[in-house]
DNA sequence: ACAAATGACACCAATGTGGTATCATTCTCC
DNA sequence: GGAGAATGATACCACATTGGTGTCATTTGT
């Protein structure tokens, strides 16, 4: 199976802000409700609401409840980053832990895998570092 | 949690790959049990076999039946590639494969996030690439 | 009041990884 | 040839994570 770097309820945040910033490029202002974000991108309701919820609590979005409810962006498309959203969903971003019998390996600082392990890791950082909702919509 | 770039097994192939080459720059061709592995590396003695056993199908080691038996090297420690050692215990090394729905993201082409996750892998690739357990066992 | 929306949260299922157990086979040595 | 020491093969199990569901409470507009 592939290493995951995103999982899916990150790609589902993706997907749904993605979404919700073109609309809002569009029709000015406007809330959009969970329906139709499931409409448009065929997801499972109960499970993105989960998602949008914590983007909530996470002020990305803002919620409103009650009839006429729904979310918006809290913030502009190309202030919202992925690597945030990694955070959100997957906790902070980090390569193999090098555990050994469920302690730290005490060889950690001399090995060379865990060198190169760090090289990558600083690469993949370095690589999402910047990249933001906006720029995922422009496809660059 | 961690994104896994290695595994358990594949660690511990490492591990025993090592030490069987640092033995055998010492005491000249010799076979080396089960039994000794675990006792030195601390490993669980039923994995670490089942572990042996896929080296030995991947002609990585050598085997012998029977009383006085066990594995030694089948090839110089500087031809044993960590690469390959993925490959055995977790199959080829790619990222997130980019699934939405079962199926393939159509958007995969264009997609800015894919494009990311690309150059990661192809650095990762490329680090890991040359690395033998030569390497590892002079950590360089 | 009622219906439409989210908030909070508990629960469930599938999968992968790590680990165990068991029996069959081979080999050496007496 | 038989006993015991080793691997071969393989089935099974436990735990964690991820992905996903379901339910009830709360808020809000008409």
């Amino acid at each position: 199976m592939a290493t995951k770097i995103v999982t899916r309820n990150t790609d589902y945040a993706v997907r749904a802000l993605c979404y919700m910033a073109a609309r809002e490029r569009k029709e000015k202002g406007g809330i959009i409700t969970v329906t139709e974000l499931v409409k448009e991108l065929g997801m499972p309701r109960p499970f993105l609401r989960k998602i949008l919820q914590k983007l909530n609590a996470a002020k990305l979005l803002m919620s409103k409840k009650g009839k006429g409810g729904g979310f918006r962006l809290a913030r502009q498309a190309d202030k919202i980053f992925i690597t945030q959203l990694m955070e959100i969903f997957q906790g902070p971003f980090k390569l193999n832990d090098c555990m050994f019998k469920r302690k730290i390996c005490p060889n950690r600082k001399a090995c060379f895998m865990r060198k190169k392990l760090e090289a990558i890791e600083e690469f993949a950082a370095a690589q999402l570092k910047g990249v933001t909702i906006k720029e995922i919509l422009n496809g660059r």
